[in-house]
DNA sequence: TACCAGGAGAAAA
DNA sequence: TTTTCTCATGGT
């Protein structure tokens, strides 16, 4: 992919809808919840969530492994797949007790830290790089449903290449750098979520043609 | 009413 | 190995 095109689109993204303050989440580990419950859920429910979950005084990983998944999914339940996302989080819980908590992760190389984030149930390569990125600030970019479509209209991608290639492709043409990664995947969401949707809401995105004539045309911010 | 949302794992082909 | 199915609430 086309190094000076990924640098447009960031920069007129950026132009258009400024910083993001991306991820929001006051500790790490409320970062690495809500990447979990976040799974193709909007995150307005997943706040709902994380606000039962504190509520219940329960955003804790010993807490959370040591509840009963009924419970936890009951606390979970706003955030849709309740009892999946119950049992994924404690596997989640477990592994992070196991290891020896956020500083002792923080300690291993990201290639390291990223096999081991795979092998948990319920982990797989976009939320174990939205851990790496927002919790563990490691120079990992983030794939979404949002990439795959938006630069697919762009005709910068075919948008069904396997998650591997178009991270490959994205950490090869940007510097690596995390709080470019950091403001690049957060502005791709805030587009893909104001006018790049799956189908027309507005007249600002082309979706009929497989390019994007919103960023073709060079007069639009 | 139908569609969509910051996926992942299991089952089927 | 690749494709399809399942999980679920809440907003538009």
């Amino acid at each position: 992919m086309a190094k000076a095109g990924l640098r447009m689109v960031y920069a007129r993204l950026l132009r258009r809808y400024g910083p993001q303050h991306w991820w929001p989440g006051d500790t790490p580990f409320e970062v690495m919840v809500g990447a979990v419950l976040t799974q193709n859920t909007a995150w307005v429910n997943v706040e709902r969530a994380i606000a039962n979950l504190v509520e219940a005084n329960a955003l804790d990983p010993a807490r959370m492994a040591a509840m009963s998944e009924t419970r936890l999914g009951e606390l979970l339940r706003p955030s849709g797949y309740f009892n999946v996302k119950a049992r994924r989080l404690r596997s989640f819980c477990r592994w992070y007790l196991a290891t020896g908590g956020y500083d002792r992760l923080s300690m291993l190389d990201t290639d390291d830290l990223r096999r081991q984030l795979l092998a948990v149930h319920g982990v797989g390569p976009e939320t174990a790089d939205d851990i790496l990125l927002y919790a563990f600030t490691r120079p990992v970019f983030v794939i979404d449903a949002y990439t795959r479509r938006i630069f697919g209209r762009l005709g910068m991608i075919t948008g069904d290449e396997d998650y591997e290639t178009l991270r490959r492709c994205f950490e090869t043409g940007l510097k690596r750098d995390v709080p470019l990664y950091n403001e690049y995947h957060a502005l791709i969401v805030r587009h893909g979520k104001d006018v790049c949707r799956p189908r027309p809401l507005c007249g600002e995105c082309c979706f009929a043609r497989s390019a994007c004539a919103y960023y073709r045309d060079a007069s639009n911010p």
